[in-house]
DNA sequence: TCTGGGGTCCTAGGACCC
DNA sequence: TCTGGGGTCCTAGGACCC
């Protein structure tokens, strides 16, 4: 005789091999084929199908590195498309939300599930209908690990991800010490290369140690997210849920370049285009900075160069979110640090300190303002309709020579009407 | 030749105050 | 000229995540 258990239960849903599922979702050639996904700039591989892992090319491996096994391999090669996957991810969220609306958006293929309404005996099943539903509305396979943490919910995926099935549950397992024993140090949640390094000195190296270990020694050695990640792995929660889409702190607009930049003005160009973007993004979200950081640096792996990098902060006496004042002051920043001389690799700009907007008129308000913020929307609703930078600001340049690399695009945008696919009938 | 971008959180240490 | 202890707040940098 037994009761119907209602143990908390949380799920991780992750795409396998997101941004290469999206690709392969409109150029269905693709399938079981070799296929990877560059960064920014093509610069590293950031995403790989099954056969291309095969072939031992690594994540996060610099691209011209793999070329040779690429070449040979016959690898299918594509430049990142990110508002493709962002709208592909969209969906795969919104089907997730039909079976539950507790969820966090962890990143762009990753969600957290609160499956507590589940009954421990129907979970495993419930796994299998989600993972299902998904693949047939929006075509991404995924897969999912479900447990009472969060953190054991990512060791669950962790070994879902090996399986044909694609859904692990913990839920129910008396002990998880034999499949803790197998999980390695460095695959747990929260254990990155230092802590790795640090654990190994300690002699623990898989995540069966760790949770055994006195909560009070991890605490003294090494700090209150350790203890909380150990925790976790005891099955006690440490790590809540993040339901609710919270306001962000801060903004990064940031780019390698396409080729070395070696002039004030071609870096001008570009940090004025960031904190346009940058500034587009905070309004949008309805938020204002207070200080903004500019970063130039040269390339760290070219020392022959010579190695310069640098940092300038301005803050704002009135939080804002006009382009033009973002704008000028993000030149004066860029004027304070750069230097002639270096070939820079990568800038950027971040907006930092943010908070809401609100529509209440200060002290220092004036009709100015209002007319500024009708500017600001205008240019905002142009750009939301004939695309980005429709309407910009003549020191961002026309040119443009340093702009990222992008060789091996898709060109395909499900979020862009002027990229429907076109089907040429002869009759 | 060619090495991404965008976040969060914690902590140590400095500045400042009484 | 001698010179304490404790508190808060802020920031830069590190570590982690995807």
């Amino acid at each position: 005789m037994s009761f119907t258990q209602y143990t908390k239960k949380i799920a991780l849903v992750d795409c396998n091999s997101f941004y290469v599922s999206c690709e392969t979702l409109f150029n269905p050639r693709l399938r079981n084929k070799p296929v990877v996904v560059l960064s920014n700039n093509d610069g590293c591989i950031i995403s790989r199908s099954n056969e291309a892992k095969a072939l031992g090319i690594k994540m996060g491996e610099p691209y011209f590195k793999e070329k040779d096994v690429i070449v040979k391999n016959n690898v299918q090669v594509f430049s990142s498309n990110y508002s493709l996957y962002g709208d592909i991810s969209r969906r795969v969220m919104r089907t997730l939300k039909r079976f539950n609306s507790n969820i966090e958006i962890y990143s762009i293929d990753e969600a957290f599930l609160d499956l507590s309404n589940f009954s421990d005996d129907e979970i495993e099943g419930v796994g299998h209908e989600i993972r299902n539903v998904v693949l047939k509305w929006t075509g991404i396979p995924t897969s999912i690990g479900i447990a009472k943490t969060k953190t054991l919910s990512k060791v669950a995926n962790h070994i879902a991800k090996k399986k044909q099935s694609g859904v692990v549950s913990l839920i129910g397992i008396e002990n998880i010490d034999p499949i803790l024993e197998k999980v390695e140090i460095n695959d747990v949640w929260g254990v990155g290369k230092q802590l790795t390094k640090f654990y190994h000195q300690n002699g623990i190296y898989s995540a069966k140690q760790l949770k055994n270990k006195s909560n009070t020694w991890v605490k003294k050695n090494s700090n209150v997210l350790s203890s909380r990640t150990a925790m976790e792995l005891r099955g006690v929660s440490c790590i809540d849920l993040e339901t609710t889409n919270s306001k962000r702190k801060s903004c990064v607009v940031s780019r390698s370049f396409g080729k070395r930049v070696e002039h004030f003005q071609e870096l001008k160009e570009a940090i004025v285009g960031y904190a346009l973007n940058a500034s587009e993004k905070i309004r949008s979200e309805s938020l204002v900075t207070k200080s903004i950081t500019v970063f130039i640096r040269t390339s760290p792996f070219q020392s022959r160069y010579g190695f310069y990098s640098n940092s300038k902060t301005i803050d704002f006496p009135i939080a804002t979110n006009n382009s033009i004042e973002i704008v000028k002051a993000a030149l004066n920043a860029l004027e304070n640090i750069f230097k002639n001389g270096y070939l820079y690799q990568k800038a950027g700009v971040m907006l930092s300190h943010l908070s809401e907007s609100t529509n209440n008129k200060n002290l220092f308000s004036s009709e100015r303002d209002e007319k500024i913020k009708n500017l600001m929307k205008s240019i905002d609703n142009t750009n939301y309709r004939y695309g980005r930078s429709t309407l910009s600001l003549a020191s961002a340049g026309v040119h443009k020579k340093w702009n990222s690399k992008r060789q091996h695009y898709s060109k395909i945008d499900t979020s862009d009407f002027h990229c429907l696919p076109t089907i040429k009938a002869t009759l």
